[in-house]
DNA sequence: TAAATGACTTAGG
DNA sequence: CCCTAAGCCATTT
C-alpha cells in the first residue's frame, strides 16, 4: 500500500464529531513528519468518499488555502453539522475534539504499511 | 537522478 | 499573539 492509499484509509477511519491533524495522519500512516504530504494528497485527489473536513492543522486552524477558500466555508459548515464548534476565525479547540485511536486501531494502521490491501 | 512544491510543525524573537 | 526560519518528506516536474 502506498502512503497515499494509507492516508485515504486512515482518514476514512476518523469518526464523525472528531478531528485529526495532518501530522497525526502522517504518523499513523507510518511517516511521522510527513504532514505536508497529507495536505498534498487531499489537494491533488478529490476525496469525495473521505471526511476530508475532519483534517485540520495542529493549531486547530482550518488550513485550506488559495482557491480553496470557498471550500473552507464548506468545511466549517460540515464540522458544525457534526457538533464541532468553529470560531469565526476558522479555529477549532482541537484538543477537545481530537481523534485518539485505540491501540488496536494503531496496530491495524501499522499493518497497512506492508499489506497489499 | 535532481530540483521544486506544499490543505504542516516546531522553535524562537 | 504575530511573524520568520528551518526542518520535514511523498509527489510532481
Amino acid at each position: 500500500m502506498t502512503f497515499t492509499e494509507r492516508v485515504h484509509y486512515i482518514i476514512g477511519k476518523v469518526p464523525e464529531g472528531l478531528v485529526a491533524s495532518y501530522g497525526q495522519i502522517a504518523a499513523l500512516a507510518g511517516s511521522p513528519g510527513a504532514a505536508r504530504q497529507v495536505g498534498f494528497v487531499l489537494r491533488s485527489s478529490n476525496p469525495d468518499e473521505l471526511p476530508w473536513w475532519r483534517i485540520i492543522n495542529n493549531a486547530g486552524v482550518l488550513s485550506i488555502k488559495g482557491s480553496f477558500e470557498a471550500t473552507k466555508q464548506l468545511q466549517k459548515q460540515l464540522l458544525e453539522r457534526e457538533g464541532i464548534m468553529v470560531s469565526s476565525g476558522f479555529v477549532v479547540d482541537i484538543e477537545s475534539y481530537r481523534y485518539r485511536p485505540k491501540a488496536k486501531e494503531i496496530r491495524e494502521f501499522i499493518a497497512l504499511q506492508r499489506s497489499e490491501g
